[in-house]
DNA sequence: TTGTTCGTACGAAATATTTCCTACCTTTAG
DNA sequence: CTAAAGGTAGGAAATATTTCGTACGAACAA
């Protein structure tokens, strides 16, 4: 079976990542993203920074604006559906769908500092206020 | 390049479904695994299965016991510390790093109900008292 | 004008992952 | 003993993902 054009897209590895540099910083040419992933990420030539934003563009992850030579590329999904979409599946496929196993292991986390924590017993509490 | 044999183990989605049934049920079969993989997951064949299962041996993701004729597979990697990595992967390749912009998301999540929350706010709690 | 630079399009290769077919061996019911 | 059931091994195919070479057009500097 063709990679589906239709069903919901759940971007790879390399599709997130470029996402996450559209969403940073908007719209975007190739060279733009490309610059970028080379810079934070890894070594990848300009030729497959491109192939994988027209295939993004098949799937109707992003949109692109070719009226001019340099095409200008934006996400086509949100970043915040996208990102709630993909935390839904990895809690359900590492803890079960269980939101709170996974904040138990952030918790006992060594990786995870005291700031981080900190925080995010803030969040909790304003989260408390609210309510 | 070959699949790496020697370098840290990232289990794909898959494996992790594998390693996710010995986690919780111990010591199993092949054939164990495949049932519980139809029942819960998907249909997949039971060769399918072996054959996953045998490359994750070679991966040195999981032990086997061939002394008898119905080998016994069990996890080589251990469950917390494995989680723990995926995790933190996650978080950096969805969040820039931050756990806390990650409970910022699951707070911001429709589908994580108001019991989770509760439950997550309790955790909190108790780490506070345990400091 | 001319060549160098920068862009896109497209196909194919390389890699990674997943699935299953076939062969063959062991155990067990009859 | 013999056939059926159930097990492993291994290779190949199917699928998914990632990377890049080549061709070729447009822009631009000299």
């Amino acid at each position: 079976m063709k990679a589906e054009i239709n069903k919901k897209a759940e971007p790879t590895k390399s599709e997130l990542e470029i996402l996450q540099v559209l969403w940073k910083h908007g719209p975007s040419t190739v060279r733009f993203v490309n610059d970028q992933l080379n810079e934070m990420k890894r070594s990848v030539q300009y030729t497959s920074t491109l192939k994988l934003m027209q295939i993004m563009v098949e799937k109707k992850m992003l949109d692109r604006d070719d009226t001019n030579m340099k095409h200008i590329y934006r996400p086509a999904v949100e970043e915040q559906k996208t990102k709630a979409f993909l935390l839904e599946k990895f809690i359900d496929a590492m803890y079960n769908g269980s939101a709170s196993n996974l904040v138990l292991q952030l918790l006992g986390n060594k990786k995870t500092s005291r700031k981080e924590l900190q925080a995010i017993k803030e969040l909790l509490e304003q989260m408390d206020k609210g309510k």
